[in-house]
DNA sequence: GCCGTTTTCGGCCCGACTGTTTTCAGTCG
């Protein structure tokens, strides 16, 4: 709804309103919390806490939680009654051109727009023409099948294809990955790509003349962009060597800190865009992030944590760089209020696994397969965590059949140190939490095992209360030593279950209960909000492949990530320690 | 309509590309 207000108060020509609705309605979808929760604990106020929302969107939210419907959005809606949402995914069309197009010939949707497009009456419009009406009934087909987003870990090898065949390019000198695949989002809308060249004409042929281009949509000196038949959408900018630190900045994103970064450049009197940092005609900074980072005034930034959600203020440097008001900082640092920024943890920092399952239920390798690749991917130590028997469909093992893996993992050890291997196979369950929060293995079994895990795989629709409660139990448990993929999402398919997070963060402190960062690309459960939450708690978590095969192993960079946007340093993850140490953290 | 390392009033990021136009508006990121 405060999306819809905004588009239209654009159609009106209404000046910065729209962007003060577009930042709330952002805000207000990437809540961590539902807005009608908020509303209940704290009214208005608690509603106009949420950045971006003030006194008069505060009220449209209270409305529309209180009676279904708001004022204003209903009285734009009949003014101008189209599907906005449907409208606007159309390459092209903005509020204005939206406007116009129901002015002149009544489109509604995209039905009516095609309709008209097939007439040729978009043609004849003042502002449209012969062109403008092709390029509409091109993007009309993808526009039909929603311009949905695509998660980073299919798309990822796709995206290191094309980065390593740009590079080769004679006229290429540098060619990196920004955007939001830089920053390792969940899930990505498109690509940009950023090329250092002199010979910016012959990168861009060389680009839209790709195999797998499908269609152009735009073909500039410096700036193209495409479709591949994958149906991923590429942009590709080139810029000269002594901007490329700074239009690596600006194409990274996201667009909030970069608008936070110019902000800050304003104060000192300089002007940031992506070919430098400008004081006047003369480039002060640009030809590196460092180097930029610095100029004003700041640590440098991981791509990972630039959403402005605390890092820009935890950047800013201390006193020596902030001339001219001493006073503030000296109270803030009394205050203890900068927090700084994590040392993150890195790409190579993980020394085993704790979730992975084998052929003894639904995984496709054996256990000595897993054990090999897992050292293959640079692992010291994997848990076998294979499911239990409630899970029928997988073949769920029994209390019998995981006595006999463990004498089976034991066997495996014993292989792999005649070989002359430094690795350690640990025996464990993913093990199902019952419906009351019971666990589908008896104690007796749990206690003979190295690590065990407990997930839900049922009754997902409980009442939150109720699911709270039965996760909390499982916690209970003196056996239960990590939580896997605590909230049982399934991106682009399933909702995560409702359950109280930071009642669960709490318990699992108080437990000393680890939660799970499940690395699928698919579930990436705990998502980066939850994970700042859970360290801010004082809880310890896992990245975890979650392989059920051998080649499954790749994806803990996914996890990595994820826990990297939570702002997660070694420390919090038990897997980044050596095995006794983790082992040592465990319950007993 | 929102917000405050410049402000409670007066600002609000910036540039490339397209298609229409004959100097620019709209869209996009």
């Amino acid at each position: 709804m405060l999306r819809e207000i905004g588009l239209y108060l654009d159609m009106q020509g209404v000046a910065f309103k729209p962007r003060a609705y577009e930042k709330a309605a952002e805000a207000v979808a990437s809540l961590t919390e539902e807005a009608g929760d908020i509303y209940s604990r704290g009214g208005l106020r608690a509603l106009e806490e949420i950045p971006g929302v003030g006194a008069s969107i505060a009220e449209k939210i209270e409305e529309l939680l209180t009676t279904g419907t708001c004022a204003e959005h209903v009285a734009l809606r009949k003014k101008t009654p189209v599907n906005l949402s449907e409208l606007s995914r159309v390459e092209g069309l903005g509020p204005k051109k939206i406007k116009t197009l129901y002015q002149k010939l009544r489109v509604k949707d995209l039905a009516d727009l095609e309709a008209a497009a097939k007439k040729g009456a978009i043609a004849k419009l003042e502002g449209f023409g012969k062109k403008s009406e092709e390029n509409i009934k091109k993007s009309l087909e993808f526009a039909k099948h929603a311009g949905d987003r695509v998660m980073l870990g299919l798309a990822m090898p796709e995206i290191r294809m094309y980065e390593a065949r740009l590079r080769k390019l004679p006229a290429v000198a540098r060619l990196v990955v920004a955007g939001s695949v830089r920053r390792r989002k969940e899930t990505i809308g498109d690509v940009d790509l950023l090329a250092v060249s002199k010979k910016p004409q012959q990168v861009m042929d060389a680009f839209v003349a790709m195999p797998e281009v499908v269609s152009v949509h735009a073909k500039g000196e410096t700036k193209s962009a495409v479709k591949v038949v994958s149906g991923l959408n590429i942009d590709l900018r080139v810029v000269p060597e002594s901007s490329y630190g700074a239009a690596l900045n600006y194409f990274t994103g996201s667009k909030d800190h970069n608008v936070a970064l110019r902000q800050i450049a304003m104060n000192k009197g300089l002007k940031l865009n992506e070919y430098g940092l400008w004081k006047g005609k003369k480039q002060v900074a640009g030809k590196t992030e460092e180097e930029l980072y610095k100029a004003l005034g700041m640590h440098y930034i991981e791509p990972e944590l630039r959403e402005h959600t605390g890092e820009i203020k935890a950047a800013l440097r201390p006193i020596q760089d902030i001339q001219g008001r001493p006073e503030e900082f000296e109270g803030r640092q009394a205050q203890g209020k900068r927090p700084g920024l994590p040392t993150l943890i890195g790409y190579k920092d993980l020394r085993g696994d704790l979730q992975v399952q084998t052929d003894w239920t639904d995984g496709k390798g054996s256990i000595e397969a897993m054990a090999r690749a897992a050292r293959e991917a640079g692992l010291e130590y994997i848990a076998i965590t294979d499911h239990s028997k409630r899970l029928a469909m997988t073949h769920g093992l029994d209390e019998k059949r995981i006595i006999q893996q463990m004498a089976e993992i034991a066997r495996v050890n014993k292989r792999l140190q005649g070989s002359g291997l430094r690795f350690r196979v640990l025996s464990g369950s993913e093990c199902d939490i019952l419906k009351d929060g019971a666990l589908d293995l008896p104690d007796n079994i749990l206690a003979k095992l190295d690590v065990v895990g407990a997930s839900v795989h049922s009754y997902f629709n409980l009442p939150k209360a109720e699911q709270t409660k039965r996760i909390m139990r499982a916690m209970d448990n003196p056996h239960v030593d990590i939580i896997f993929h605590p909230t049982g999402r399934i991106i682009g398919k399933r909702p995560p279950y409702e359950v109280d997070i930071p009642a669960l963060i709490t318990h699992a402190k108080n437990t000393g209960t680890i939660l799970e960062i499940d690395a699928l690309p698919d579930r990436l459960d705990l998502k980066d909000d939850y994970i700042r939450m859970a360290i801010k708690g004082g809880v310890k978590l896992a990245i975890d492949s979650d392989a059920h095969a051998p080649s499954h192993f790749s994806v803990l960079e996914y996890g990595i990530a994820q826990a990297r946007r939570g702002w997660a340093e070694k420390k919090d993850i038990i897997n980044a320690w050596p095995l006794e140490k983790m082992k040592g953290f465990l319950k007993k």
